[in-house]
This record gives C-alpha cells, structure tokens and sequence, in this order.
DNA sequence: GTGAAAGCGCTAACAC
DNA sequence: GTGTTAGCGCTTTCAC
C-alpha cells in the first residue's frame, strides 16, 4: 500500500495547514476560497504553503457540506440494441465537446452508460447517488417517459434527442423530422421515385427521420418510404443491409440512411452489388460525421451542428442549476451536398 | 428553484429512513451495506421503505467517511496539438470500452480532457482532489516525465501508451515499434523501396511507430524513412498531406500513416492527385479502426486490440488498488492484410 | 479579520 | 442484533 496519498510531507487537510500557518482552519478555508475577507498577508502564506506542499481541498468534504459537487453526470442510455451505440461515433463526438464545455464552466464530468432494461431505475440512481449537481441525457433511446416522470420532480436534467410537441423535459436536439424531409427532397431531386429508410425507426430521433421522409414520399405522390431496419453494430448492420439489398434492390432507388455510419456500410454494400451510385441508387447520410467526406464517392448528408448540440446542453443546465426555467432549444438540419445524391 | 431533489416525500437521509423503520441509523446503514448481521425481517422492512421512497445513500458522504469514492478518473492530457485528440476515435472508442469495464467493476468513472501547456499541475490536481481512487490516464503525449514523477508517490495510476526501458510508471499499450515493423515490412513485400512514415513523431507512441519503420528500412538496405508531420485533425491533416504528397510523390512510393484516420485521408489524397493504390503507392495505417474496412480499396492496416486494452487498463488499476504490485502490459499488433499494400 | 463550533450524511468501532 | 458515538474534511454562522 505504501504512502499513496502523500506526495510531499502529509498536508492532507486544511488543519494540516492551518497549523503550519499558525491560523485555524476557518481561516485557511476562507483564504482558500477567495472569497471573504482575509489579510492579504495571511492569505498570501497560506496560498504559499499550500502550494508548498501540493495541498488541494478534499472536493468530497466541500462538496458535503456545500451540497453541491461541481460534478455534472452524463448519461448514455443504451435501450436498443446494447451492444451497438457504445462506440457510437456521434455520441462519442459530443461527448467529445461536452467535456470541453463543461470544463470550461468548471464543472467535471461523470460518465455513466446504463442498460435501462436491466435497471429500470438508472436515472433515479444516478441523480440519487449525491455526486453530481445536475445531469445530461444522451439521447432519449426508448426511455422518453421515464425520462418525463423524472422531468416532472427534478430540474437539473436537460436531454440530447428529438423535441416533441408538449413534452415536460428540456431537450435540445436538431430537427429530425425536417432533417427527413431535407433528405427525402434531396433524393427525389436526384432522381429517385421509389426511397426507403434504411435503420430503425424504434428510437425517437430515427423516427422522425423517417416521418420526414413519409412526408416528402406523400406529398409527391410517391410509393411510401419503406423501413429495412438494421442494428447499428457494424458487423450485424453490414449483413442485414446485404439482406436487404438483394431483396429489394429493384424496386428501390433512393436510401435514406438513418445515420452517417450505417450510409458508409450501405456505400460498400451497393458497390459489392454491383449497383452504382448516384446512377442506380441514391444515398443520403446524417449526422456529417467525418467519415462523409471520406466515402467514395462522398457523402450527401444531412448535417448536425454537433458542437452547437454541446454549447446548448451545458448552457441550459447551468441556467437551470441557477433556477432559471428554459425552453427547449431545436437545431436546424442543413443538408450538406456532395456526390451520392 | 423548487424542491429538486425532493422526488417523493423528503426521505433524504438515513436518518430519515431510520426514523420511518423505528431503528437506528447505524443499523440502516448496515441493512443497505448487505454486510453485517442484520436480522432478517429488520432488513426486509428497510429494504421495503427505501425502496418505496426511492432512497439512495449519498455516496459524497459515504465516501467521505470510507475514503474510498468508487469513482476511477479518466483522464486525457492534449499535450500536442491541443485540438485535434479532441475526437480521436482511437481514444474515444478506448473510453467506451473503459466505461464498461469500469461499470462492470461496480467504479463511476470521472472524465477530464486536460492541457498540460495551460496547467502544469493537471495529474496532481485531479488525484488529489479527492474524488477520485485511482486513476487512468489515456496517452502519454509529451507527459511522459511528469507522469514518472507523479508515479513514484502514487501508486493508484495506469498509464495508456508506450512502453520504455526501465520506465517507472504502470503502462499498458500495443508494442508499437513492433507494430511500425510489421507495417514497414508489409510495404516492403508489397514492392516498396522508399517508405515515409505519415504523421507527428513528437508522442511516443508515434515515434515508436516511426522507430520500428526505421529498423526495417535499415536492415534492407532501403533509405532512410522519411517522416512527413502532420497534424491530426482532418481539416490540416489533409491539407498538409496534399502538400507532402506533391512535394514528394515521385520518390515514394510506400507510405506507413501513423493512424487508420490519417491513413484513409491519405488515400483520398492519392487519389485526388491521381496515384494509384497500391499500384503506385502502399500505404498501411495503424489501428484498425472501422474505417480501416470502409476506404476504397480497404486499408491494410496494424490493428491495435481495444477491447483488450480496457480490459489490462482496469484489471491493473484494481490490482494496484488492492495493493498488489504490477507489471506492465504490452499487447501484441497484429498486421491486417486488405489491399492497401 | 479570525477563532470556535456546529454540522453536511454516512460508517465503524464499541457497547450492550 | 442493534443503539450510541465519534468522526471523515470541509464550510459557515456566530462571536469577538
């Protein structure tokens, strides 16, 4: 075991330090904290002697008796399809950022990923556990009303995913049903008359991904769009698309894909078939992760503003730690054109 | 503000739920902790009221008082190029496979994306804050030093990277010279005679990459590698490449790229320029990222096992907390032939 | 401007 | 088996 926790002398705590400076620790903690009223000489010794012996405060002590931990938990539910999302590169992205930002406002981060359908009650535990001062949902998953009825007891909660009309919980998410339609418009643009979505529709965000493609298809008198669901596993997605394109190739073309990623497998899989694109089929991503442009050819997509996404998430919680009431924030789609559609 | 933390009733405390339960504090304690000897029924009719108003423990003052937190820090130091790690997928698809274990383990894990240019202290700062039993740090970057000194007061740390002669801190990482081998010798079997090796040699790890091209060059009789810098992320990464590419196509015709990302912006380029691969140019990247199989042609490549490397992070981190002493692990690369070189 | 003292919510001796 | 008690390390009245 051995001196872990000391790495110059043993200053653990703020009565170390308040005897080496000759004061109590009332007053060390006070000189600490810059806040109140304190001798500038006896607050510049103690400044000196702590940074003497690397003393830093326990955050666990202050955070006890302040009641507030200067932590902000970000969760990930992971409701369908559990194996997949985990290395989800959007989610990954905005974590990415949200990491930034929060640390920028000088909150950490607690991350957590839960498996709702094994615990039913991963969000009251976390928000229970007295570590964190507020909490970030990334993506509703299949857990919207769960998520509503903790909405309803508890403020400090603002969630990445799709707004719906009337909803109790802060959101902030892009406008998946008009990114839909943006999508779906582009195809037929292109030259498609007969599209289908490509990914689950079981997820809020891909659902309404899906209904603005249903509005284009319907307000074009065309053929409904069609749903070829697809795990989002690269492995199991790869086959199932496969699946898919060999049963249904003919009649369609136009892809609507529900993600960026599953686009890219969907590229590969029409090459492997043969089927040349944009001249036999049309493809359309979302997200505009990096992996877009590097597609051959690159990817037509509908973009996320993901950095935007993470700036907005922070900004409303912390206006919510402070008591403000906040509306949900809904980002705009921009479809991004390049060489698939 | 409102009652926020308030979900049903106000059983906040254990003290609370003792008085519900006609007992002591001590003896809801120790019915939650499942350990000590509780009667039964007493236990049960706990159990029963905690679960009915959703009470939870505050593990701030559990930790506080067993100096223990639950909490392992994740910590990663941007020390080159601050921006662009930032989204690396290497290291976010590392978390991902962090957060399980670690969850898996029963540990929360805490995340800080630190600047060791901007804060010199980062490492201490965050073990000493309290919040945290031990610590993962992602990457040496240009912190190798002060994570040796940091190493040898403090013994809850385990180090993602490079593995140095003698070196004094716990690390677990892929043989990357080894790896710089295996790449530099499939180009060469693939008809190279002139190998540059694409990216930063500034990391470790990268230099180790570049190191073990070198060894290969050297022993063949081949030039010297050339080493063409980069930055990482893709807006400069590409354009620097198009720079080194026109500059230097002529006499290269092999390239090893540092990472599978860098690799795939590479083949664009050379595609661009109009080269063909591996035709005229091999190029073998590092990692085996997903993108590695969705280029054109796919990217041969050095894969790096991930998952594995979680798992060594984690299983150390706890050893060393249970106050064994260990090792370090070094996973073997493993050349991925596809059709790159 | 500083000290003394009372906790934040929990756990772990120590009694009984 | 269970109650009582004494803190974990910090902040914050309240005195002076």
């Amino acid at each position: 075991m051995a001196d872990d926790r000391t790495t110059r002398g043993s200053v653990r705590t703020i009565t170390d330090l308040a005897r080496l400076a000759g004061v109590s620790p009332g007053t060390v903690s006070r000189a600490l904290a810059g806040k109140s009223l304190v001798n500038t000489r006896t607050r510049e010794k103690i400044e000196a002697l702590a940074r003497e012996h690397g003393f830093r405060p326990n955050q666990m002590a202050s955070g006890l008796r302040r009641q507030r931990t200067g932590v902000i938990g970000v969760v990930i539910p992971l409701g369908h399809d559990t194996r997949q999302q985990i290395s989800d590169s959007f989610f990954m992205t905005l974590l990415g950022h949200l990491a930034d930002e929060l640390t920028r406002e000088g909150y950490d981060l607690m991350l957590r990923r839960v498996v709702p359908g094994e615990d039913p009650d991963w969000l009251d535990r976390f928000i229970g556990s007295g570590m964190i001062d507020g909490v970030i949902v990334i993506g509703q998953s299949d857990q919207f009303e769960r998520i509503e009825e903790v909405a309803e007891g508890y403020r400090s909660m603002v969630v990445w995913g799709n707004h719906q009309e009337g909803q109790r919980h802060c959101v902030v998410g892009t406008d998946n049903r008009l990114g839909g339609r943006l999508a779906a418009e582009r195809l037929v643009a292109a030259g498609a008359a007969s599209i289908a979505f490509l990914g689950d529709t079981g997820p809020m965000e891909f659902a309404a991904r899906y209904a603005g493609a249903q509005d284009v298809a319907a307000r074009m008198g065309l053929p409904p769009v069609a749903a070829l669901p697809t795990h989002l596993s690269p492995d199991r997605a790869s086959e199932e698309i496969a699946g898919h394109l060999e049963a249904r190739a003919e009649t369609i073309d136009g892809i609507f894909a529900a993600t960026d990623t599953l686009a890219a497998l969907c590229l590969t899989e029409l090459r492997r078939q043969g089927l040349a694109v944009p001249g036999d089929v049309r493809l359309v991503g979302f997200d505009d992760l990096p992996i877009a442009r590097q597609t051959v050819p690159p990817l037509t997509t509908v973009r996320q503003d993901i950095a935007a996404g993470a700036r907005g998430l922070v900004d409303l919680l912390l206006r919510r730690l402070a008591g403000e009431s906040t509306e949900s924030l809904v980002l705009p789609p921009e479809l991004v054109l390049r060489e698939t559609a």
